[in-house]
DNA sequence: TTCCTATATATGGATATCCGCATATCCTAG
DNA sequence: CTAGGATATGCGGATATCCATATATAGGAA
């Protein structure tokens, strides 16, 4: 589904407010669910999988499933460019994600993550 | 015209594929007027045009009026966030302008800059 | 002024994007 | 198997984006 795309196209991709916040908290996090993110950033649940869906059908993001949880991380095998930008946006801009990690921390029951993968 | 434009809504502007090889010409030939990136690019003149007014008025380009001709520039007051991205999609992506820098090269009667500026 | 070159913009149509809502799928518990 | 929670997707409709064509504006030369 996803190989070698053009450096645009997935510019594109990031280009969205909610999906370029939800790749800095991921990026924070290492690894999140479709209902923590829902939790964070305050939106429907098919809006944000809707999104999820996008940046994983461009290769930006890679998902797991863990019993009914689905996990999202960044894709490992990224160009290096993307995770250059991801990190300076991340470091240029800290109010874009500062009150939806603190919802994230605030959210109680957040699923467990098995030491799993691999 | 542009003040404190949202990261995403930058990221956008540079999120298609004229636009990003044109800001890549940029970067790299410090600065370029329209007929240039017509030729460079092989596209129609008000195609160009209407995609560089997009990046002035984003904030990504100035512009500057010699004579007859307008020539572009990166906005000097650029987020460094952007300026790290550009050069990480250059660095991690060189064919992409290869062919517009040769057409650009092998242009004949390219316009003079007058040192001009400030 | 008139002509020519360089650049910008208006208009309208084709296409893509985004969203809300409803529904489907998948997994686990019982 | 049945029920319920978590996640994904189908279906319009509203909106945004993009382009080609035609036209307007600006500067320089005659």
């Amino acid at each position: 589904m996803q190989t070698l795309i053009a450096p645009a196209q997935l510019l594109k991709c990031m280009a969205d407010d909610l999906r370029l916040r939800t790749l800095l908290l991921i990026l924070n996090e290492k690894e999140l669910c479709v209902c923590e993110l829902t939790a964070a950033l305050e939106q429907s649940q098919p809006k944000i999988s809707r999104h999820l869906a996008q940046l994983r059908n461009c290769g930006l993001l890679q998902d797991r499933r863990q019993g009914q949880w689905v996990f999202y991380r960044l894709n490992p095998a990224l160009p290096e460019w993307v995770l250059t930008t991801l990190n300076a946006i991340h470091d240029g801009n800290q109010t874009l994600i500062a009150t939806d990690s603190e919802r994230l921390q605030q959210m109680g029951d957040r699923p467990e993550r098995a030491a799993a993968c691999c």
